[in-house]
DNA sequence: GGTTTGGCCATAACGGCGTTACACCCATAA
DNA sequence: TTATGGGTGTAACGCCGTTATGGCCAAACC
């Protein structure tokens, strides 16, 4: 959509620009500095610029989430090459959690509603499901060489999935700037903590461990 | 502080007015529709008022966050007669999701970060860990009782509020204004899923059951 | 070539937000 | 009677998201 054959550099793509501004803003700033203003003057442009290219600050914000659901999807698709399933979600926990302390200021906008008054749009909704079917996937595979009990896979996957975000949203919440490392620690602990706790409790009683 | 003698009710009291009115708001419109003016306005003052009383709406918010905290750590206190920690344990964690359900819109103020520039102050930090520490103290039981394994309590209970405010926040934040029965239902059956689940898990391997 | 079209953009404005400077009222103290 | 000081209303400031207006300029058409 932007090149056809040898568009040199220093042709402005507006959209491009405003894009990378909003995050550049949203990693150096945080989110409450998000404002259009302040993305458009970045970019070089006048606020119209993002009422031209994303229809306004909900789309901006559209386009940011889709950016980061995909990043987040990635890098728990690439946590996958466990020996067990089980394994498989322990390792998936581990990245989500770690995506998260990583990517704070987008995990705030993905997860925590740090952008007061967005509503995602439904293309939005679908992308951020990405990262929960593949943890449904494991379960559904776990489930079936009965290393868990075979209740119902989705409201086990939420289980794990409310117990990982809900471990991270309260570790981010209570993180002074710059965290401390007692803190964290703690954090940690919690998490492996509740993880194996949890996952000891599916186990299928007519499993053999592991 | 409002009344030595004999207050007539006509006599306004501009705090007590104001902080209704917040309340009224929050219930009735939602947090997005907490501002200052139309606090005042609907207080019957001007916006000066919200100064003068609560220093900003920061002081309303803290305020409001106070009265939360407080209504919530006396709904999780109420749930405590059961016969043993684990039923205490589970008990307030139903309470916790029922409280939360019930009372939407202060928990998403309270838990989820609604007010977009709200930053608690002290005291309500404080009043904030009320709930927790009844949570802590059914761990620390249990564990005395060898009901639970002896980890360090924090974590334990760390993990289960982790779990019980992930799972609710994500069930308020999937609702829609008229949630599903269907939803409704899954939620709870995930909820039902995780708590006994993460509770076996945390079983003392050397307990006797119940 | 001249003209029209339409995409992109800047300026300036609107209404709403949290906050505050200023002037005012008025009960109490001196 | 005067002075003091707390509570208040008005109007403003600087933000915010959004939009009406109009100008620019390349492509399309006669």
């Amino acid at each position: 959509m932007s090149s056809t054959k040898k568009d040199l550099p220093s042709i402005p793509d507006t959209r491009a620009d405003i894009l990378a501004a909003a995050l550049a803003i949203l990693d150096e700033e945080g989110h409450s500095s998000l404002t259009v203003r302040r993305v458009a003057a970045r970019a070089r442009c006048s606020t119209i610029g993002v009422y031209t290219w994303f229809g306004g600050k909900d789309g901006l914000v559209d386009a940011i989430l889709l950016d980061g659901f995909r990043r987040f999807a990635d890098a728990l698709g690439r946590a996958r090459p466990r020996k067990t399933p089980l394994g498989t979600l322990l390792g998936q926990a581990v990245a989500y959690r770690r995506w998260a302390l990583e990517n704070r200021t987008s995990y705030e906008v993905m997860f925590m509603g740090a952008v007061p008054g967005h509503v995602a749009s439904d293309e939005v909704q679908v992308v951020g499901l990405l990262a929960y079917d593949l943890l449904r996937g494991e379960v559904v595979g776990a489930q079936s060489r009965n290393l868990i009990d075979e209740r119902d896979a989705d409201a086990v996957a939420m289980a794990m999935w409310g117990l990982v975000h809900g471990l991270v949203s309260l570790e981010i919440a209570s993180a002074e700037p710059k965290g401390l490392a007692a803190r964290k620690s703690f954090h940690l602990r919690s998490f492996e903590v509740a993880l194996t706790s949890l996952e000891q409790g599916l186990l299928a009683k007519t499993a053999k461990h592991r």
